[in-house]
DNA sequence: ATCGTCATAGTGGTCGGACCACTCGGCTGA
DNA sequence: TCAGCCGAGTGGTCCGACCACTATGACGAT
């Protein structure tokens, strides 16, 4: 009896901190397979089920992936792992911090685009003319909205920052453009979207990194402008 | 006999999203509360002990909130709520995922700061001013790293977009700071950091944007450049 | 009548055990 | 040799019991 000492929070916190702890400490490497939930249970001293509700939490966060019948393992730990959670909160965002979101994606699209002028290799620029070309040549909304992605997402991961990439894939998960855009596009937006991915890719072909910033800026501002205008009234 | 149709993932993954879904349609607001456990299970046909690890990822992520006692709640869903998970991510992340994250403060920092320029007031000014002095009258890492926070929290706040303090606020998490400051400072940076302090404040009493802007990508780009190093060997 | 006390019902927290669904490696037999 | 089977081991689900805590209201002292 000479552990168990703490007893602070529910068991099961505690265990969501040990196992943390223990992977934050390097005593769990990514992609690793830990004990089994019966073996973690016993050597915690608690039960089963405790275990699986801190189990069942840190997957929630990214941090473990649980394989039936296999095991559970730590995820990569990767940018795209632990940044998954960001959607939620994008989906579950309304009113005010919807425009507060889309703020920070136009920080963050805007710097990654310039970066990206700077760093965008032939090939990543090949595909972005490809989802380009692809969203001008179809009137299907599904279509058009899952190439969007796809161009800005190429972009991102020519900025070279995986993280960065990650969250602005995040901010701009389909639900969250789902709701926003609808609203959007109905007034008649493609056009002026069209131009707008134009210019992104006019400044990304010259390797012009502030002329990307502006044009990044003035696309995801325009949205912005529309979604702040239509809390006002 | 007419529901429990899709059958598609595990029930506890169902259960998530359809209380998730509950929450994004309105039909369960911030801060109320949800029925118990033991009815949540039986509406959705599932055991209580399944309900329960659906209810702990949720408060995982931010979303819920169970009060021992009294019942779960919806939380304000503010984004200091959902956005605490960032923190997991700067604490589990290193190597050159660290400097990615550095990169990306750097970025929303800086505009931060030069929006705080603009628009921060006297009152805000001044406590702003009070940390500063404090960080500089000890000479107790501790306290110093507590008023450095306080510091930069205080400007991000001016800025006037929570989502984006409670950002800057997880990629600043104790833990992370310590991690990186740790090694920092021994190299005797206190005076450079002094003097970078020094030099935002003066923006912001300025009310000089880009002067801010820049004072504060060079604040952080400095330890991103040290951490870069010490990695590259 | 007022206020503090305390019993109590109801809630989330924990436990243990049972069984199911799936994976994977080794065995079996053609 | 190899395809197929099969069983041990794993996570997934369910059940029922009990514990710890909260909130409420009845009760009694003042």
């Amino acid at each position: 009896m000479e552990e168990t000492a703490p007893q602070k929070g529910t068991v099961t916190q505690r265990a969501i901190e040990q196992i943390k702890a223990m992977i934050a400490e390097g005593r769990l490497e990514p992609g690793q397979r830990l004990p089994t939930e019966r073996d973690l249970a016993a050597r915690l001293g608690i039960s089963r089920s405790s275990m699986r509700e801190a189990i069942r939490a840190l997957t929630a966060l990214g941090v473990l992936e649980a394989r039936h019948g296999s095991g559970i393992y730590v995820t990569q730990l990767q940018a795209g792992d632990l940044l998954e959670t960001f959607g939620v909160v994008a989906d579950l965002s309304r009113g005010p911090r919807l425009v507060e979101l889309l703020e920070i994606r136009r920080i963050l699209e805007s710097t990654a685009t310039a970066l990206a002028a700077a760093r965008i290799t032939p090939d990543q620029l090949g595909t972005v003319e490809k989802h380009l070309t692809a969203m001008n040549d179809t009137d299907d909304p599904e279509e058009i909205l899952a190439h969007d992605l796809a161009f800005h997402r190429e972009i991102a991961l020519a900025a070279g920052n995986e993280t960065l990439a990650a969250i602005l894939e995040g901010l701009s998960s389909r639900t969250f453009r789902a709701r926003v855009w609808r609203g959007y596009q109905e007034e008649g937006a493609f056009d002026r979207t069209r131009r707008e991915h134009t210019a992104i890719h006019r400044a990304l072909v010259t390797h012009d990194p502030e002329a990307a910033r502006a044009a990044a800026a003035a696309h995801v501002g325009e949205v912005e402008e529309w979604l702040r205008s239509q809390l006002a009234p």
